[in-house]
Parts: C-alpha cells; sequence; structure tokens
DNA sequence: CTGAAAGCGCTTACAG
DNA sequence: CTGAAAGCGCTTACAG
C-alpha cells in the first residue's frame, strides 16, 4: 500500500546524502552533527514537511507522548473543570491527551493494567470513578507514572491532589455562624468518599468550636445528584422550625435545595440561607447567585499533570500528597437569619 | 533496561512452544489454526495477562486505534456536549480518543499535517476553530478519514454534520409570531460562520411568510458571548417601543439578554419574551426557564464518529452532508405581548 | 495447520 | 563527525 504523501526519515537521508542515525541525531538535537550537514538535513526536513511517527518513536524508545486522563464521567461540570486543567497542562508540554472515560473502564475492568501493559500512555491522571478503589491495587505495585486527583479518602500509597475539604466546610459553616445562623442544615456527598466525610468533619467542627450542638437530624445523606439535593431539603424543611440554613455538599445538591425551598412557597436568603460546594459555573448563574465554597479544578488537573511529568522524567516529587486551598465566595444566596 | 511485567508475543510463543506468527494468528482471530494449540495459546495469553502493544500492532499495521477530536474550547459547554456525543460514540468501538485542542493548535498552525504525517490517529472528528477554514486546505486532499461539526458554511469539500440551523431559527420566530409578537428583536452569532447567517436567514424567511417588515434595527450582531448578549439587547432596549420578544442565536447570548432586560426594570415574559439556541443544560436553569432551540448537540459527535468509521473502513458515505434536526423546546420565558 | 523471514519507522550503542 | 547493524513488538506474505 504504497502512500504518495508519507516521507519517512530514510527518504531524508537518501535525499542528503547521509545515514538515518545522523538524520536521527539532527531530529533529537543531538550534538556531534557537522554544521553544514545540519543545515542541509534541516532544510529537506523544512521542504518536505517531514514529521517523524509517533508510532515508530515510541516503539524505539518506550515513551509514546501520551498522557492519559480518566474521567468517570463527561456530564458532570465538576469533572469538566479538571479536565479543562489537565488538558491545560498537557498542552503545554510535548504530550497529547488521550481521554478514557468510566464507561470504558467498565467496559473492561483492567484498563488500567491494559493501558499500561499495552504502553499507550506515558503516564496517568485518574479522576476514580465511584467504586474505582479496586483499580488502584493494580495501579501501586507498578512503578507508572500516576496521580490521583480527589483521592476518596482512602491511603492509596499514590500522589494524589486534592482541594482543602475539611478547610473549606469549615470556613462556610463558620461563615453561617457569623451571620448568626443556629439551625443549620447539612446534606451530605457519597459518603464512601474521602472529600464527603472531610466535608462532613469540617462542618462538624465549626459548630462544636462554636458551642452549637450537633443535631444529627440536620444531616442528611446525598450523593451529589440535584435530585437528592431537592429531597434531602425536603425532609429538613419539615422540621419545625426549619433550619434557617442550609450546607450542601456540592453546587448540584444546592441547586435541588434551591427548587425544594423555592416549592415550599420559602424564599432565599430571606427565609433560608444556602450554600453550595464546587463553584462550577452555574453557581453564579441561579437566581439567587449562590456563595459557595470554591474548589480550585482547574488548578488541581495542572497540578495533577505537573506531577506526572516529574513521575516520568523521574525527578523527585516535593509533595506526595497535595492539598489545593479552597475559597469561599460570597454571592446572594445567604444572609443573617430574621427568627 | 529489563521491564519485569513487560510480557510481549515471544514470550507467550515460547511458553506454547510455537512461532510468533501462530500466535499472532489466535491474537487476531484468525483461521486455520489447530483447536488445541489455539487453546493452549489463549490460556497462556490468559495467565500472563498478555495484551499486544498498540505502538507495535499499529507500526506494523499502519492503523493506530486512536481517534482525533479537535475543539476550539473546552470551557463552553456547547463543546462540551459535541465532546461526550464523539466520546460515547469513540467508547462503543474499539479506539480511543485523543482531544486536541485549539491552542495547541495555535501554538503549532500544522497540526492537522502533524496529526496526518505522524500517523497518530486514524481519523478526526473536528470542530472548527474560528480561524479555522485554513486548515480545511491540507485535509481536504489528503485521504484522511476526517468529520466536521458545524462546518462554516463554506463549502469545504469534506463530509460534515450539522443542525438544521435554518429550521430551527425559522420555527422560533414562527413560534414567536404565532404568540403575537410584531417587533421581534434578532441577535446574531458571528457572522462569518455558517451557521450564524443560517439562523438569520430563518428568522427572516418567518418575519417575511408572515408579511412582517424586517426591521434593520431589529437585528443587531452578537459574537456568542453572554456579554456580547448584554450589550445588543440593551441597545433593542433603548428603542421605544421596544421590541416585545427578542431572539438570541446562542442561549449564553440569552442569558445576557435575561440580565439586560431585569436590569432595565423589565420582566421576562410579561414585557418581552426571549428565545435562545442551542438548549445547553443551563438553559433549564434559569430564571424564567429560557425557551429554546435544543441542537442534538451529542447526536451531531456520535453522527460525526460514526463517519469517521465509515471512511476507516473503507464503506461509502450514504449521506455527506448530514443535517441533524432542531427541537423547539417550550420552557417560560415567553408569552404574548401584552400591547 | 505451521514457521522463518522480512518489514513497519525509528533509536541506540558500537565502531571508526 | 559519521554510518552499519541490531532491536523495539508486532504482522504478513510466502513456503512448506
Amino acid at each position: 500500500v504504497p502512500n504518495q504523501l508519507h516521507v519517512t526519515i530514510t527518504d531524508i537521508a537518501k535525499r542528503a546524502g547521509v545515514s538515518k542515525t545522523t538524520v536521527s541525531r539532527v531530529l533529537n538535537n543531538k550534538p556531534d552533527v557537522d554544521g553544514t550537514t545540519r543545515e542541509r538535513i534541516l532544510t529537506i526536513i523544512q521542504e518536505t514537511g517531514y514529521v517523524p511517527q509517533v508510532l515508530a518513536v515510541g516503539l524505539a524508545t518506550g515513551r509514546t507522548g501520551l498522557i492519559g486522563l480518566l474521567v468517570p464521567s463527561l456530564s458532570r461540570t465538576y469533572s469538566l473543570e479538571v479536565i479543562q486543567g489537565v488538558a491545560e497542562g498537557v498542552e503545554e508540554s510535548e504530550y497529547e491527551l488521550v481521554l478514557y472515560t468510566t464507561s470504558l473502564v467498565e467496559k473492561n475492568q483492567e484498563l488500567f493494567t491494559q493501558a499500561l501493559s499495552r504502553s499507550l500512555t506515558d503516564g496517568l491522571v485518574v479522576l476514580l470513578p465511584r467504586d474505582g478503589t479496586h483499580y488502584l491495587t493494580g495501579l501501586r505495585d507498578s512503578h507508572f507514572p500516576v496521580v490521583l486527583i480527589d483521592h476518596r479518602g482512602v491511603s492509596t500509597g499514590l500522589p494524589c491532589v486534592t482541594a482543602s475539604n475539611h478547610r473549606g466546610a469549615y470556613e462556610a459553616t463558620h461563615y453561617l455562624i457569623g451571620l448568626g445562623h443556629r439551625q443549620i442544615g447539612f446534606l451530605t456527598g457519597i459518603l464512601d468518599f474521602g472529600c464527603s466525610r472531610d466535608r462532613l468533619e469540617g462542618y462538624q467542627r465549626a459548630l462544636k468550636e462554636a458551642d452549637l450542638a450537633a443535631t444529627p437530624e440536620l444531616v442528611k445523606q446525598g450523593d451529589f445528584t440535584e435530585i437528592s439535593g431537592v429531597t434531602r431539603a425536603q425532609e429538613l424543611l419539615t422540621r419545625t422550625p426549619p433550619p434557617t440554613a442550609i450546607f450542601c455538599s456540592n453546587d448540584e445538591m444546592a441547586l435541588g435545595a434551591l427548587k425544594a425551598i423555592r416549592n415550599a412557597g420559602l424564599r432565599v436568603p430571606e427565609d433560608i440561607s444556602v450554600i453550595g460546594f464546587d463553584d462550577v459555573p452555574i453557581a453564579a448563574q441561579t437566581t439567587p447567585a449562590l456563595t459557595t465554597v470554591k474548589q480550585p479544578l482547574r488548578a488541581m488537573g495542572r497540578k495533577a499533570v505537573e506531577m506526572v511529568f516529574c513521575q516520568i522524567e523521574g525527578k523527585p516529587l516535593d509533595l506526595f500528597e497535595v492539598e489545593l486551598q479552597t475559597e469561599l465566595v460570597l454571592r446572594e444566596s445567604c444572609q443573617s437569619p430574621r427568627r
């Protein structure tokens, strides 16, 4: 199957009247090439538009120039922000990004093993799927460069980057208390996730420090979906009196809470204050605009690639577990309680 | 550099006491292998967890199993929906997805050429960047499998999939007219884009069919950003009387229009009706929820990969330019005018 | 039904 | 400063 457009290193070598070795040397910026020779070869490369085939280079060197990113879902804004950070980081390098999504992983439980043994990628950034912990085993021992984002609070033995979940939740709760709230409802995320537990603990610590009783009935277990936000908030609203504020473990649940409150004929923030977590783009668009704890998702993505690159280059990681700071973003959904 | 985990076809061949050729045959489900031999090899493959290296396979066969996706931006919800569709389509196949973003392209104007000559991918789905038309030249002649999504109205000579922009805009305008609106403002997208022109024409045709004068002052040129929606809508609001409805060429501009109208002390839909285009997730979340023309973005993504696969397999494309149908999604932002 | 050999396009010691 | 040769891990005619 002759490919007319296909220029190879052999073609270049022939045209330049040198060996492939020499062409390879100038291609890889190796020293010990005569200046004139180098120029000549460079010119020919330019003219022909020759670019080395990644496959061949990869086979010969054992490196592919590809970074893999595993995300559980493409539909959650949360993931998208992280993806963007990762994409930015990868783009600034010589690497390219290969995207894996969870359904693929489910299709083949051994994706990771595969990715490794097939050595398609030189490194992996992993946003763990819901039940992802069992993948970790395979990853741990292989010395494959991998970084987890928002690990599940499990002690994975793998490098990871997280947000300051505990601190973020603490600050949000503290802010609510400062506003005068005493009955603060809390919607948890999936409690299998370390981040969910951290947020819950941050909330509890803030209450404790303010000498407020931790009322178990004020804590409802959600699962990060908007619908769970609706139903759990509704439960909270049946209390008499209802809480004067609801802190949700992510923005999607906060959207749900907003709806539940509105449906109950109450207003935000006049009757009930609401705080979310994440600061996904939609948080600024709701009515009222949502006060929320911003997770530096993009930065987390960038940091993760950076750490993957470190490992690829064999440099030591300055920090094995990196925690990036959250930030309380004040908007319109909170005010002092009127009762 | 000995790699302890790394099993190759040679290892399998040795353990099975056969040649690599035979192993390759069972790997690729070729006929003419003795049943017992096949079983034995399969068992060994199973035991060792052997998976062929894509790089080596790729080099030998000339195919990589990778599909490239070029998107101009990862931050626009619009792109994300398309990406998701593409990802779904790719996941259902044996292929994997490589993501290119525009900044990468800008970094190297010859990305496409590169992608081709480096033959990293077997096919490309392209969401053209703003000034993307000049990439097309390089693509056209190479017989590389590529499909454009939402081409720029340029006659590219390349297969593409679009939404029924003209029809969608026509229907939305027609709906507004049916509601009783006579003064309907229109915010265009970037008019370099074919889709923008199509939407404008759809709007104009509906007016014409209803024997309504096309008032040039009612048409304002936007650029798909929310901020342009704000400013262009403001301009419309300075008219006396202001239009009773504003049709925006995408949802982001519609969000802007919503804000401008609210800032002017007017209400949607009581004072002014608003319609968007795209139906990105946020459209359902605004207050009032946005009536909009839904673009089947996911489906467009899926269709595009499908067409790439067709080309890869050498099958003829049943349709060179595929137009997927838009759909008017009625929500809360429109009603009959009161004046 | 099976295997030896060449080849895919590159890189890398090694020798000069 | 330069080149011949081997090798990366696979597939594919070709021969038996």
